[in-house]
DNA sequence: TATCTAATATTGTCATACAAACTCGCGGTC
DNA sequence: GACCGCGAGTTTGTATGACAATATTAGATA
């Protein structure tokens, strides 16, 4: 018998945390693409929820930048410039090294233990080529880390930015290359921080974030090219 | 005669965020003070405003982390530990270092004039001793860091973290020794910005959040240790 | 005094209502 | 045929009232 369901703990069984997590998947997952505007009456219908939560949630994913609001008011899914995407892996790799460095000198046995295999997930889902899966693996290693780095602060501050960019990580997976060096970068990491080596273990973090960063802000950059030249129609 | 106001930009002239600036002005100011309740009912009643208002506003400096749910889903004003100051702090350093030589790289004319009238000011209200205008001056200054910066990112990112330790400013300003070594420090910063040398700003801004850092969680540290000793009455 | 119980308060959620701003299409005018 | 403006329909912002589920407080009782 299992004992998950005792937990004495408040029951987080919010309609509107149910609304938020539903409405961020479906952003996350590319259902509601960048730009996307979201009607509050449609949310309601889809979600089974009245106004007022929706209307709760979409504030809440608003100041998470994960919606924006758009000159009359709509609220659209939030568009990730190039320059957006860099920086934003420029402060991750400024909160990850450091997040990964607590990691190694604050986690416990299971906590390393969970990473490593999620890790071990990761190099499954890599070798059977699946995105989708890989980038939900990928989510899963990055907040592991920043749990077991065991700072409020740095969570509430980098899993926003992890949020923001989950939607282009699958994109960005697929470009030529990038996941067999992704390869190398996971294990370089998932090494140093077994082997108990802090610095290693930032440096590891700190290349892949930089070569994902690379990939990501090229392939933002080329959209956005193709983007300008047939922009006959754009308005929002 | 000003043309400010002729601006075609959408008005903001939205109740909720009316609420929200003056509860984060409350906050910020210490009227409600860290761990204090905030009930839905009063709020309405002393903002004028209806409870659909106060709970969007409150779902949006939520996830600022101003505020916080107690374990009877209770919102109080966001308690900051030591632990939690020291990373925002650590945090700010990464952040506005890097804002700053962006400012110094990319501002234009106008705003280091801004920038140097705040600093101005400071000084002024430094000599004065008055520590409420002190602090409401230096997150100007902050705040036009993060502008000229000219990253939507990173001021995305860190201008919660200033609201979040708006109200530490005060008091740990107060900590002996701490106004003088600020003069120095913000002299230093608004040469270098001055004389456009970005290393050198980057290092000001550096040191300067550094001996912040230091006062504010040195207070803090002292505020829960004699917390501790007379915990006789905890809860929430 | 300690404890149980009933009254009260608070939060989460829903359903409506309505004004203001905006969209869109229709019809009329030149 | 092009342009203008009007009106119906949408969408958002805000307020109000309602109600269940808890949480808190006060009161009554042993």
């Amino acid at each position: 018998m299992e004992y998950e369901d005792l937990r004495i703990v408040d029951t987080p069984s919010l309609v509107r945390d149910h609304a938020i997590s539903k409405l961020r998947n479906a952003i996350s997952s590319g259902l509601y693409p960048p730009g996307a505007r979201l009607v509050e009456r449609e949310l309601c219908e889809a979600l089974g929820v009245s106004r007022t939560s929706v209307r709760e949630a979409l504030r809440q994913l608003q100041s998470e930048n994960l919606v924006e609001v758009g000159r009359r008011r709509s609220i659209n899914v939030a568009v990730i410039t190039a320059q957006d995407a860099a920086d934003i892996y420029m402060i991750r790799e400024m909160l990850e090294t450091q997040a990964i460095r607590r990691f190694v000198a604050l986690s416990d046995d299971a906590e390393r233990k969970a990473l490593a295999a999620v890790h071990k997930r990761l190099v499954k889902a890599l070798s059977k080529n699946d995105m989708a899966q890989l980038s939900a693996i990928a989510s899963e290693f990055y907040e592991r880390v920043l749990i077991g780095a065991k700072s409020r602060v740095i969570y509430e501050v980098a899993r926003p930015l992890l949020a923001r960019v989950n939607y282009l990580r699958i994109r960005s997976m697929a470009e030529p290359g990038r996941l067999d060096g992704g390869l190398k970068e996971w294990d370089a990491m998932m090494d140093a921080v077994q082997a108990g080596d802090a610095d290693r273990a930032a440096e590891a973090m700190a290349v892949h974030l930089r070569n994902a960063r690379a990939a990501i802000v090229a392939r933002l950059e080329a959209d956005e090219k193709t983007a300008t030249s047939s922009k006959r129609k754009a308005a929002s």
